[in-house]
DNA sequence: CGGCATCCCTTCCGATACTG
DNA sequence: CAGTATCGGAAGGGATGCCG
C-alpha cells in the first residue's frame, strides 16, 4: 500500500517525504524540535546551553531551516542586547507524535541493532 | 519528558537514536524498507528496477547497512548467474508502523511546508 | 546477476573570527 | 546576545569500469 504512493512521491524532484525526512535526518533537527516540544519557548543561548555540543553555526542553520519550513516560530524583542525566542508552531507540534514513535523504537531496539552490527562485523574478521 | 532521555542518548558517541535515524534519514533506506515491507521478498535487480533512479552502488551500500543493522536479511542462492533475495527481518518489520506515521505526516503536511518555504524565501527577496 | 573499486563532485558540519 | 562570514576536513552519493 505504501509502496506506490511512496515511490510516486519519493522520486519526485521536490518530494515531500524526502523534504520532511531531510529535517528528520539531519544532525540536530530532531533534538531541537524535541527540546522545544518539552521546553515550550527558549532563547537562542538557552537552546545552545541545553544541547551543549552544537556549534553556533549549526544551531543557527537548523533554526532557520525549521523556521522556513514553518515548524518553529521566531520572535525578536527589539532590545539591546537582543532577545530572540523560539517556539514550536502548531505544525511543529503536530510532528511530535510521529517523532516520538520513532525515537521510542530506536531506544527499544538499539541493543538489538548494536548486537547485529557487532555480529556482522565479526563475520568479516573471520574471513 | 522526551528531552532528558533524548539528550542523554543523542549526545553520546554511539547514540542509538542517531544511529537509527541515520538509516531513516539517508537517501534510500526508507524507500527500500517500505518496498520490502510491501513486496515481501525481492531480488537485487528487482529492487533496482522498482526504484529506478538509484545507483547500483547506493543500492548495495543501503542493503549492506540495513543487513548489518539486522533490518534486512540476505539470502544467496549458489547458482550461476547468482540469485540474491532480500527480505525484511522481524526487526525491520517492527519499524514499519513508526515509518508509516512519519510518511503520512509528511504527505499530509507537505503543502503547508511548501507554502511556508515560499513565503519565507519571498520575505528575503523583498529586503 | 550481483556485486566491488575508483574517481570526483557536492553537501554537511565544526572551528574560528568578526558584528550590530 | 544573537547572530554572520569564511575556511577546510569529512561524509554522501553518482558514474564508470571490472569481476566471479
Amino acid at each position: 500500500m505504501i509502496k506506490d504512493n511512496l515511490k510516486k512521491y519519493v522520486l519526485l524532484d521536490d518530494c515531500p517525504v524526502r523534504n520532511v525526512l531531510d529535517r528528520v535526518g539531519d544532525k540536530w533537527s530532531i533534538l531541537v524540535i524535541s527540546i522545544l516540544g518539552e521546553g515550550g519557548t527558549l532563547r537562542f543561548n538557552e537552546l545552545n546551553a541545553v544541547i551543549g555540543t552544537i556549534s553556533q553555526k549549526m544551531l543557527t542553520v537548523t533554526l532557520k531551516t525549521l523556521e522556513a519550513d514553518g515548524l518553529v516560530s521566531r520572535k525578536i524583542y527589539p532590545q539591546v542586547p537582543p532577545r530572540v525566542e523560539y517556539t514550536l508552531t502548531p505544525l511543529g507540534e503536530s510532528l511530535l507524535p510521529a517523532m516520538s514513535l520513532l525515537v521510542d523504537w530506536a531506544m527499544q531496539n538499539m541493543s538489538a541493532i548494536k548486537a547485529s552490527r557487532e555480529q556482522y562485523s565479526g563475520r568479516k574478521e573471520l574471513v
